[in-house]
DNA sequence: CAAGTACTCAAGTGAGTAGTTGACAAGCCC
DNA sequence: GGGCTTGTCAACTACTCACTTGAGTACTTG
Protein backbone atom coordinates (compact mmCIF):
# COMPACT_ATOMS: atom_id res chain seq x y z
CA UNK A 1 0.00 0.00 0.00
CA UNK A 2 1.20 3.63 -0.88
CA UNK A 3 1.94 6.30 1.66
CA UNK A 4 -0.09 8.19 -0.22
CA UNK A 5 -3.28 6.03 -0.16
CA UNK A 6 -2.74 5.03 3.56
CA UNK A 7 -2.97 8.84 4.34
CA UNK A 8 -5.46 9.25 2.85
CA UNK A 9 -7.48 6.36 4.20
CA UNK A 10 -6.72 6.43 7.94
CA UNK A 11 -6.66 10.22 8.27
CA UNK A 12 -10.15 10.90 7.81
CA UNK A 13 -10.84 8.51 10.90
CA UNK A 14 -8.46 10.97 12.93
CA UNK A 15 -10.23 13.86 11.81
CA UNK A 16 -13.61 11.89 12.82
CA UNK A 17 -12.59 11.89 16.42
CA UNK A 18 -11.66 15.27 16.36
CA UNK A 19 -14.72 16.21 14.54
CA UNK A 20 -16.49 14.74 17.25
CA UNK A 21 -14.99 17.18 19.91
CA UNK A 22 -15.34 20.49 17.58
CA UNK A 23 -19.04 21.73 19.42
CA UNK A 24 -18.71 23.30 22.96
CA UNK A 25 -21.60 21.51 23.85
CA UNK A 26 -20.21 17.66 23.11
CA UNK A 27 -17.30 18.92 25.33
CA UNK A 28 -19.60 19.61 27.80
CA UNK A 29 -21.57 16.78 28.23
CA UNK A 30 -18.02 14.52 27.47
CA UNK A 31 -16.65 16.84 30.44
CA UNK A 32 -20.06 15.87 32.68
CA UNK A 33 -19.27 11.84 31.55
CA UNK A 34 -15.84 12.26 32.92
CA UNK A 35 -17.49 12.13 36.53
CA UNK A 36 -19.38 9.84 36.12
CA UNK A 37 -21.62 7.72 33.88
CA UNK A 38 -25.48 9.55 33.29
CA UNK A 39 -28.55 9.21 31.54
CA UNK A 40 -29.63 11.63 28.94
CA UNK A 41 -31.97 13.39 30.88
CA UNK A 42 -29.38 14.61 34.00
CA UNK A 43 -26.81 15.47 30.82
CA UNK A 44 -29.68 17.74 29.33
CA UNK A 45 -30.68 19.16 32.72
CA UNK A 46 -27.23 19.98 33.60
CA UNK A 47 -25.75 21.41 29.99
CA UNK A 48 -28.95 23.38 29.71
CA UNK A 49 -29.89 21.92 26.41
CA UNK A 50 -33.50 20.34 25.19
CA UNK A 51 -32.99 16.75 25.65
CA UNK A 52 -33.48 15.92 21.64
CA UNK A 53 -30.51 18.02 21.17
CA UNK A 54 -28.49 16.48 24.30
CA UNK A 55 -29.67 13.09 22.37
CA UNK A 56 -28.26 13.95 18.88
CA UNK A 57 -25.37 15.22 20.63
CA UNK A 58 -24.20 12.48 22.36
CA UNK A 59 -24.70 10.31 19.32
CA UNK A 60 -22.19 11.79 17.79
CA UNK A 61 -19.90 10.88 20.34
CA UNK A 62 -20.92 7.74 20.22
CA UNK A 63 -20.67 7.33 16.08
CA UNK A 64 -16.91 8.46 17.52
CA UNK A 65 -16.63 5.52 19.86
CA UNK A 66 -15.64 8.27 22.63
CA UNK A 67 -18.98 6.85 24.47
CA UNK A 68 -20.54 4.07 25.19
CA UNK A 69 -24.18 3.38 26.34
CA UNK A 70 -26.08 0.50 28.21
CA UNK A 71 -29.61 0.45 29.13
CA UNK A 72 -31.04 0.47 32.46
CA UNK A 73 -35.25 0.38 32.90
CA UNK A 74 -36.14 2.47 30.49
CA UNK A 75 -33.17 4.89 30.86
CA UNK A 76 -29.82 5.29 28.58
CA UNK A 77 -26.59 5.42 31.03
CA UNK A 78 -23.86 6.86 28.54
CA UNK A 79 -20.39 6.41 30.20
CA UNK A 80 -16.90 7.88 28.76
CA UNK A 81 -15.41 4.52 26.75
CA UNK A 82 -11.65 4.57 27.65
CA UNK A 83 -8.93 6.16 29.87
CA UNK A 84 -7.63 7.31 26.41
CA UNK A 85 -10.39 9.82 25.94
CA UNK A 86 -10.22 10.62 29.35
CA UNK A 87 -6.32 11.67 28.19
CA UNK A 88 -7.46 13.36 24.84
CA UNK A 89 -10.02 15.72 27.22
CA UNK A 90 -7.33 16.75 29.56
CA UNK A 91 -4.43 16.97 26.32
CA UNK A 92 -7.14 19.30 24.61
CA UNK A 93 -7.68 21.42 27.39
CA UNK A 94 -4.28 21.84 28.15
CA UNK A 95 -3.39 23.00 25.26
CA UNK A 96 -6.51 25.89 25.52
CA UNK A 97 -5.00 26.63 28.73
CA UNK A 98 -1.15 27.07 27.40
CA UNK A 99 -2.28 28.45 24.42
CA UNK A 100 -4.89 30.88 24.46
CA UNK A 101 -4.62 33.59 26.53
CA UNK A 102 -8.51 34.27 27.10
CA UNK A 103 -8.63 30.47 28.38
CA UNK A 104 -5.94 31.66 31.16
CA UNK A 105 -7.58 34.65 31.57
CA UNK A 106 -11.17 33.35 32.28
CA UNK A 107 -9.97 30.59 34.61
CA UNK A 108 -8.40 33.41 36.66
CA UNK A 109 -11.04 35.14 36.79
CA UNK A 110 -13.25 32.20 38.22
CA UNK A 111 -10.59 31.29 40.63
CA UNK A 112 -9.84 34.99 41.58
CA UNK A 113 -12.12 35.14 44.18
CA UNK A 114 -11.54 32.23 46.20
CA UNK A 115 -8.33 30.58 46.92
CA UNK A 116 -8.22 29.17 50.25
CA UNK A 117 -5.58 27.43 51.12
CA UNK A 118 -2.28 26.12 49.34
CA UNK A 119 -2.39 24.18 46.23
CA UNK A 120 -0.08 20.93 45.63
CA UNK A 121 0.85 19.65 42.67
CA UNK A 122 -0.46 15.61 41.30
CA UNK A 123 3.05 14.63 42.23
CA UNK A 124 3.44 15.86 45.72
CA UNK A 125 0.21 14.61 46.49
CA UNK A 126 1.06 11.14 45.78
CA UNK A 127 4.08 11.95 48.50
CA UNK A 128 2.40 13.05 50.88
CA UNK A 129 -0.31 10.60 50.70
CA UNK A 130 2.33 7.90 51.93
CA UNK A 131 3.44 10.68 54.11
CA UNK A 132 -0.02 10.15 56.38
CA UNK A 133 -1.88 13.01 54.42
CA UNK A 134 -5.53 12.29 54.25
CA UNK A 135 -6.93 12.51 50.55
CA UNK A 136 -10.66 13.88 51.04
CA UNK A 137 -13.16 13.73 47.71
CA UNK A 138 -15.79 16.65 48.19
CA UNK A 139 -17.74 15.39 45.02
CA UNK A 140 -20.99 14.28 45.41
CA UNK A 141 -21.13 10.42 46.34
CA UNK A 142 -22.39 9.39 42.46
CA UNK A 143 -19.34 10.71 41.61
CA UNK A 144 -17.11 8.75 44.19
CA UNK A 145 -18.34 5.65 43.85
CA UNK A 146 -18.07 5.72 40.22
CA UNK A 147 -14.00 6.29 40.68
CA UNK A 148 -11.88 8.38 43.08
CA UNK A 149 -8.44 8.23 43.80
CA UNK A 150 -6.82 5.41 45.82
CA UNK A 151 -7.11 6.02 49.66
CA UNK A 152 -9.83 8.54 49.32
CA UNK A 153 -12.19 9.52 51.61
CA UNK A 154 -15.63 10.81 50.41
CA UNK A 155 -17.28 13.64 52.48
CA UNK A 156 -19.66 15.56 50.05
CA UNK A 157 -19.46 19.28 50.44
CA UNK A 158 -22.86 19.88 51.45
CA UNK A 159 -22.14 17.32 54.35
CA UNK A 160 -19.11 18.78 55.22
CA UNK A 161 -20.26 20.48 58.17
CA UNK A 162 -21.91 18.29 60.22
CA UNK A 163 -19.48 15.62 59.41
CA UNK A 164 -16.55 17.02 60.48
CA UNK A 165 -15.37 14.98 63.51
CA UNK A 166 -14.34 11.81 60.84
CA UNK A 167 -11.54 14.34 60.12
CA UNK A 168 -8.53 13.79 62.11
CA UNK A 169 -7.34 16.95 62.91
CA UNK A 170 -3.52 15.83 63.47
CA UNK A 171 -3.13 15.21 60.24
CA UNK A 172 -2.56 17.78 56.72
CA UNK A 173 -5.51 17.46 54.27
CA UNK A 174 -5.79 17.10 50.54
CA UNK A 175 -8.95 18.37 49.26
CA UNK A 176 -9.78 17.42 45.47
CA UNK A 177 -12.84 17.46 43.35
CA UNK A 178 -13.89 17.61 39.93
CA UNK A 179 -11.01 19.59 38.60
CA UNK A 180 -9.39 23.07 37.51
CA UNK A 181 -13.23 24.39 36.90
CA UNK A 182 -15.00 23.44 39.79
CA UNK A 183 -14.89 25.38 43.01
CA UNK A 184 -16.07 21.91 45.25
CA UNK A 185 -12.55 21.89 47.04
CA UNK A 186 -11.89 25.32 46.98
CA UNK A 187 -15.09 25.98 49.27
CA UNK A 188 -14.00 22.91 51.33
CA UNK A 189 -10.52 24.45 52.01
CA UNK A 190 -12.64 27.40 53.24
CA UNK A 191 -14.69 25.56 55.47
CA UNK A 192 -12.10 23.29 56.56
CA UNK A 193 -9.30 25.98 57.40
CA UNK A 194 -12.09 27.77 59.21
CA UNK A 195 -12.56 24.83 62.20
CA UNK A 196 -8.52 25.08 62.37
CA UNK A 197 -7.74 21.95 59.79
CA UNK A 198 -4.45 21.91 57.81
CA UNK A 199 -5.67 21.45 54.32
CA UNK A 200 -4.32 22.05 50.98
CA UNK A 201 -5.98 21.30 47.37
CA UNK A 202 -5.20 19.25 45.01
CA UNK A 203 -4.20 20.81 41.59
CA UNK A 204 -7.03 19.58 38.63
CA UNK A 205 -9.02 16.93 40.00
CA UNK A 206 -10.25 13.48 38.94
CA UNK A 207 -10.02 13.40 35.61
CA UNK A 208 -6.43 14.51 35.24
CA UNK A 209 -5.63 11.96 38.25
CA UNK A 210 -6.76 9.14 36.06
CA UNK A 211 -5.63 10.69 32.99
CA UNK A 212 -2.25 10.25 34.13
CA UNK A 213 -2.01 7.19 35.14
CA UNK A 214 -1.79 7.16 39.28
CA UNK A 215 -3.28 4.71 41.35
CA UNK A 216 -7.58 4.84 41.23
CA UNK A 217 -10.28 3.15 42.36
CA UNK A 218 -12.99 2.36 39.82
CA UNK A 219 -12.79 4.95 36.89
CA UNK A 220 -13.20 4.01 33.15
CA UNK A 221 -11.29 0.66 32.55
CA UNK B 1 -19.24 34.20 38.00
CA UNK B 2 -21.78 32.04 37.66
CA UNK B 3 -21.01 28.07 36.55
CA UNK B 4 -23.05 28.70 33.96
CA UNK B 5 -21.69 31.81 32.17
CA UNK B 6 -18.33 30.76 32.73
CA UNK B 7 -19.12 27.22 30.74
CA UNK B 8 -20.56 29.10 27.65
CA UNK B 9 -17.44 31.49 27.72
CA UNK B 10 -14.68 29.00 28.33
CA UNK B 11 -16.18 25.89 26.46
CA UNK B 12 -16.58 27.38 22.84
CA UNK B 13 -12.38 28.17 23.08
CA UNK B 14 -11.85 24.82 23.62
CA UNK B 15 -14.04 23.64 20.57
CA UNK B 16 -12.20 25.94 18.79
CA UNK B 17 -8.90 24.17 19.03
CA UNK B 18 -11.08 20.79 18.46
CA UNK B 19 -12.76 22.56 15.53
CA UNK B 20 -9.11 22.86 13.98
CA UNK B 21 -8.23 19.64 14.23
CA UNK B 22 -11.02 18.23 12.85
CA UNK B 23 -10.12 17.85 8.97
CA UNK B 24 -7.48 14.84 7.87
CA UNK B 25 -6.42 17.95 5.97
CA UNK B 26 -5.21 20.13 8.83
CA UNK B 27 -3.56 16.93 10.90
CA UNK B 28 -1.79 15.99 8.06
CA UNK B 29 -0.33 19.02 7.96
CA UNK B 30 0.28 18.89 11.82
CA UNK B 31 1.80 15.86 11.62
CA UNK B 32 4.62 16.56 9.26
CA UNK B 33 5.34 19.65 11.39
CA UNK B 34 5.79 17.68 13.93
CA UNK B 35 8.82 16.33 12.10
CA UNK B 36 10.58 19.89 11.85
CA UNK B 37 9.25 23.77 10.56
CA UNK B 38 8.74 23.71 6.76
CA UNK B 39 7.37 26.35 4.48
CA UNK B 40 3.88 26.36 2.44
CA UNK B 41 5.10 24.93 -0.85
CA UNK B 42 6.94 22.23 0.47
CA UNK B 43 3.42 21.60 2.85
CA UNK B 44 1.54 21.56 -0.23
CA UNK B 45 3.60 19.56 -2.24
CA UNK B 46 4.00 16.54 0.79
CA UNK B 47 0.34 16.39 1.34
CA UNK B 48 -0.63 16.77 -2.50
CA UNK B 49 -3.33 20.03 -1.97
CA UNK B 50 -3.13 23.34 -3.98
CA UNK B 51 -0.71 26.04 -2.21
CA UNK B 52 -3.60 27.81 -1.89
CA UNK B 53 -5.78 25.46 -0.21
CA UNK B 54 -2.43 24.48 1.92
CA UNK B 55 -2.22 27.82 2.98
CA UNK B 56 -5.79 27.99 4.10
CA UNK B 57 -5.63 24.98 6.26
CA UNK B 58 -2.90 26.31 7.93
CA UNK B 59 -4.30 29.77 8.65
CA UNK B 60 -6.90 27.82 10.43
CA UNK B 61 -4.47 26.11 12.41
CA UNK B 62 -2.36 29.26 13.68
CA UNK B 63 -6.06 31.27 14.22
CA UNK B 64 -6.32 28.03 16.73
CA UNK B 65 -3.02 28.80 18.00
CA UNK B 66 -1.11 25.58 17.64
CA UNK B 67 1.36 26.46 14.86
CA UNK B 68 3.37 29.33 14.74
CA UNK B 69 4.81 31.07 11.78
CA UNK B 70 8.36 32.69 11.02
CA UNK B 71 9.70 34.45 7.59
CA UNK B 72 12.42 34.09 6.25
CA UNK B 73 13.24 35.77 2.92
CA UNK B 74 10.12 35.65 1.33
CA UNK B 75 9.12 31.93 2.58
CA UNK B 76 7.04 31.64 5.71
CA UNK B 77 8.07 28.98 8.18
CA UNK B 78 5.30 26.63 9.55
CA UNK B 79 6.24 24.79 12.94
CA UNK B 80 4.45 23.85 15.87
CA UNK B 81 3.86 26.14 18.75
CA UNK B 82 4.47 23.97 21.78
CA UNK B 83 5.67 20.19 22.99
CA UNK B 84 1.07 20.38 24.34
CA UNK B 85 -0.02 20.32 20.78
CA UNK B 86 2.36 17.69 19.83
CA UNK B 87 0.77 15.55 23.16
CA UNK B 88 -2.84 16.59 21.83
CA UNK B 89 -1.78 15.36 18.23
CA UNK B 90 -0.32 11.91 19.97
CA UNK B 91 -3.18 11.75 22.21
CA UNK B 92 -5.82 11.73 19.34
CA UNK B 93 -4.16 9.26 17.71
CA UNK B 94 -4.29 7.20 20.85
CA UNK B 95 -7.57 7.04 21.08
CA UNK B 96 -8.23 6.50 16.98
CA UNK B 97 -5.88 3.60 17.61
CA UNK B 98 -7.63 2.25 20.65
CA UNK B 99 -11.21 2.80 19.73
CA UNK B 100 -11.44 2.39 16.29
CA UNK B 101 -11.52 -0.73 14.90
CA UNK B 102 -10.74 0.40 11.40
CA UNK B 103 -7.52 2.12 11.94
CA UNK B 104 -6.10 -0.77 14.18
CA UNK B 105 -6.37 -2.59 10.69
CA UNK B 106 -5.06 -0.29 8.56
CA UNK B 107 -2.22 -0.21 10.80
CA UNK B 108 -1.65 -3.43 10.80
CA UNK B 109 -2.00 -4.14 6.95
CA UNK B 110 0.25 -1.39 6.39
CA UNK B 111 3.23 -2.94 8.16
CA UNK B 112 2.16 -6.16 7.59
CA UNK B 113 4.49 -7.02 4.88
CA UNK B 114 7.30 -5.26 7.03
CA UNK B 115 8.25 -6.39 9.99
CA UNK B 116 12.40 -6.63 10.50
CA UNK B 117 14.18 -6.62 14.14
CA UNK B 118 12.19 -6.84 16.89
CA UNK B 119 10.50 -3.43 18.77
CA UNK B 120 10.96 -1.81 22.23
CA UNK B 121 9.29 0.26 24.18
CA UNK B 122 10.21 3.88 24.71
CA UNK B 123 10.76 2.99 28.34
CA UNK B 124 12.90 0.04 27.50
CA UNK B 125 14.48 1.80 24.82
CA UNK B 126 15.42 4.74 27.78
CA UNK B 127 17.24 1.93 29.83
CA UNK B 128 19.01 0.17 26.57
CA UNK B 129 20.81 3.64 25.98
CA UNK B 130 22.14 3.63 29.05
CA UNK B 131 23.28 0.07 28.69
CA UNK B 132 25.61 0.86 25.84
CA UNK B 133 23.18 0.67 23.04
CA UNK B 134 23.23 3.36 20.00
CA UNK B 135 20.11 5.30 19.32
CA UNK B 136 19.65 5.42 15.39
CA UNK B 137 17.68 8.36 14.05
CA UNK B 138 17.11 7.46 10.29
CA UNK B 139 15.11 10.23 9.15
CA UNK B 140 16.51 13.06 6.64
CA UNK B 141 19.31 15.69 7.71
CA UNK B 142 17.19 18.08 8.17
CA UNK B 143 14.56 16.40 10.94
CA UNK B 144 17.06 15.13 12.92
CA UNK B 145 18.32 19.00 13.13
CA UNK B 146 14.69 19.93 14.18
CA UNK B 147 15.17 17.90 16.85
CA UNK B 148 16.10 14.29 18.02
CA UNK B 149 16.14 11.66 20.54
CA UNK B 150 18.95 12.31 23.44
CA UNK B 151 22.18 10.55 22.62
CA UNK B 152 21.32 9.72 19.29
CA UNK B 153 23.32 9.83 16.03
CA UNK B 154 21.85 10.40 12.45
CA UNK B 155 22.72 8.30 9.33
CA UNK B 156 19.56 8.99 6.67
CA UNK B 157 18.31 5.82 5.15
CA UNK B 158 19.87 6.96 2.03
CA UNK B 159 23.20 7.14 2.92
CA UNK B 160 22.89 4.23 5.72
CA UNK B 161 24.03 1.58 2.92
CA UNK B 162 27.28 3.86 2.21
CA UNK B 163 28.26 4.48 5.87
CA UNK B 164 27.37 1.31 7.45
CA UNK B 165 31.20 0.93 9.11
CA UNK B 166 29.97 4.07 11.62
CA UNK B 167 28.04 1.77 13.68
CA UNK B 168 29.37 -0.34 16.15
CA UNK B 169 28.86 -3.42 15.31
CA UNK B 170 29.29 -5.23 19.12
CA UNK B 171 26.75 -2.76 20.07
CA UNK B 172 23.03 -3.45 19.64
CA UNK B 173 21.58 -1.08 17.43
CA UNK B 174 17.99 0.76 18.30
CA UNK B 175 16.17 2.39 15.02
CA UNK B 176 13.52 5.25 15.00
CA UNK B 177 11.76 7.62 12.77
CA UNK B 178 9.39 9.39 12.52
CA UNK B 179 6.55 7.23 14.50
CA UNK B 180 4.15 4.65 13.90
CA UNK B 181 3.21 5.56 10.51
CA UNK B 182 6.94 5.76 8.75
CA UNK B 183 8.79 2.99 7.56
CA UNK B 184 12.13 4.40 7.76
CA UNK B 185 13.52 2.50 10.92
CA UNK B 186 11.68 -0.51 9.61
CA UNK B 187 14.12 -0.45 6.23
CA UNK B 188 16.91 0.24 8.11
CA UNK B 189 16.17 -2.59 10.43
CA UNK B 190 15.95 -4.85 7.24
CA UNK B 191 19.48 -3.67 6.11
CA UNK B 192 21.25 -3.92 9.18
CA UNK B 193 19.93 -7.14 9.75
CA UNK B 194 21.25 -8.28 6.80
CA UNK B 195 24.69 -7.13 7.37
CA UNK B 196 24.87 -8.69 10.56
CA UNK B 197 23.93 -6.15 13.09
CA UNK B 198 22.26 -6.56 16.42
CA UNK B 199 19.00 -4.18 15.81
CA UNK B 200 15.37 -3.37 17.34
CA UNK B 201 13.25 -0.86 16.23
CA UNK B 202 11.73 2.05 18.40
CA UNK B 203 8.07 1.90 19.52
CA UNK B 204 6.78 5.22 17.91
CA UNK B 205 9.24 7.80 16.57
CA UNK B 206 10.44 11.27 17.72
CA UNK B 207 6.98 12.98 18.20
CA UNK B 208 5.61 10.11 20.73
CA UNK B 209 9.22 10.23 22.53
CA UNK B 210 8.63 14.06 23.08
CA UNK B 211 5.59 14.76 23.63
CA UNK B 212 5.77 11.96 26.74
CA UNK B 213 8.65 14.48 28.22
CA UNK B 214 11.63 11.85 27.45
CA UNK B 215 15.38 13.66 26.97
CA UNK B 216 15.77 15.25 23.58
CA UNK B 217 17.87 18.03 21.96
CA UNK B 218 16.17 20.82 20.55
CA UNK B 219 12.35 20.12 19.31
CA UNK B 220 9.55 22.57 20.09
CA UNK B 221 10.27 24.43 23.07
C1' DC C 1 12.92 49.49 -10.72
C1' DA C 2 11.11 45.40 -13.28
C1' DA C 3 10.47 40.57 -13.15
C1' DG C 4 9.92 36.62 -10.51
C1' DT C 5 8.82 33.78 -6.39
C1' DA C 6 6.12 32.65 -2.30
C1' DC C 7 2.18 33.25 -0.11
C1' DT C 8 -2.47 35.26 1.09
C1' DC C 9 -7.05 37.01 0.27
C1' DA C 10 -11.95 37.37 -1.65
C1' DA C 11 -15.69 35.43 -3.76
C1' DG C 12 -18.48 31.68 -5.22
C1' DT C 13 -20.46 26.98 -5.15
C1' DG C 14 -21.66 22.67 -3.15
C1' DA C 15 -21.62 19.98 1.05
C1' DG C 16 -22.15 19.52 5.81
C1' DT C 17 -23.74 20.85 10.67
C1' DA C 18 -26.69 22.77 14.67
C1' DG C 19 -30.88 23.36 16.83
C1' DT C 20 -36.08 23.06 16.72
C1' DT C 21 -40.36 20.71 16.30
C1' DG C 22 -43.39 16.95 16.26
C1' DA C 23 -43.93 12.08 15.55
C1' DC C 24 -42.51 7.54 17.02
C1' DA C 25 -40.42 3.49 19.74
C1' DA C 26 -39.24 1.00 24.12
C1' DG C 27 -39.92 -0.05 28.50
C1' DC C 28 -42.27 0.88 33.20
C1' DC C 29 -46.35 0.86 36.48
C1' DC C 30 -51.11 0.65 37.62
C1' DG D 1 -53.84 -2.79 27.97
C1' DG D 2 -53.66 2.41 28.89
C1' DG D 3 -51.06 6.02 30.28
C1' DC D 4 -46.63 7.38 31.63
C1' DT D 5 -41.56 8.35 31.14
C1' DT D 6 -37.41 8.31 28.46
C1' DG D 7 -34.97 8.61 24.43
C1' DT D 8 -34.54 8.54 19.27
C1' DC D 9 -35.65 9.83 14.54
C1' DA D 10 -37.01 12.73 10.45
C1' DA D 11 -37.59 16.98 8.41
C1' DC D 12 -36.71 21.61 8.14
C1' DT D 13 -34.17 26.29 8.42
C1' DA D 14 -30.17 28.90 9.27
C1' DC D 15 -25.62 28.75 9.36
C1' DT D 16 -20.66 27.20 8.60
C1' DC D 17 -16.93 24.93 6.03
C1' DA D 18 -14.01 23.05 1.98
C1' DC D 19 -12.00 23.69 -2.31
C1' DT D 20 -11.29 26.36 -6.59
C1' DT D 21 -10.24 30.38 -9.21
C1' DG D 22 -8.21 34.63 -10.03
C1' DA D 23 -6.42 38.74 -8.14
C1' DG D 24 -3.34 40.92 -4.85
C1' DT D 25 0.71 41.55 -1.47
C1' DA D 26 5.51 40.96 0.28
C1' DC D 27 9.86 40.17 -0.49
C1' DT D 28 14.16 38.92 -3.51
C1' DT D 29 17.09 39.11 -7.45
C1' DG D 30 19.02 40.95 -11.68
Amino acid sequence: MSQRKFKDEIYPHFARVAQALASDKRLELLDILTQGPRHVDALAQETGMSVANSSQHLQTLRAARLVETARKGNMIIYRVADPSVMNLWVALRGVAESRLAEVKQLAEEFHSARSNGDVVTRDQAEVLAHQNAVLLDVRPVAEFESGHLCGAINIPLDDLPDRLEELPSERRIIAYCRGLYCLLADEAAALLLANGFDVVRLEGGWPEWQSEGRPVIGGVT
